[in-house]
DNA sequence: TCACTGACGGGGC
DNA sequence: CGCCCCGCCAGTG
């Protein structure tokens, strides 16, 4: 835990309700494009910290739920999605342009 | 040190 | 479009 994770988790609970991010969008904003993975490692490690982070508004670029399995029961993170009225269908968020949230606007 | 593993992304084709 | 390859880098054993 250092302040690069620190910095993941405050961007990731600015994202507000009803829309999503991405780990590549938001590994730029902070300035390591190259670090992406690092960003869905840091998710992984959000669940075991009592840290207040909704890990399920990060998917990757083309708006797969590729960490879905890391997630209480794999079906969790799209409830929780779907319970913010986000669509989705296939592990995929429907409308992915329309709802992705640009963490450095 | 080394090798391997990913909740990733860009680029080539 | 989709698919594949490759660079990336923190953690782990």
């Amino acid at each position: 835990m250092n302040e690069f994770y620190l910095k993941i988790y405050d961007i990731v609970r600015k994202i507000p309700q009803g829309r999503v991010s991405t780990y590549g969008s938001i590994a730029k904003c902070l300035g390591a494009s190259k670090s992406a993975r690092i960003v869905g490692y840091a998710m992984n490690l959000s669940h075991q910290y009592d840290l207040n982070i909704p890990a399920h508004r990060v998917v990757n670029r083309n708006g797969l739920l590729t960490g879905k399995h890391h997630f209480a029961t794999p079906l969790l993170m799209q409830q929780l999605l779907e319970s913010e009225g986000i669509i989705v269908k296939n592990n995929q968020v429907q409308n992915f342009e329309k709802v992705f949230w640009d963490p450095c606007q």
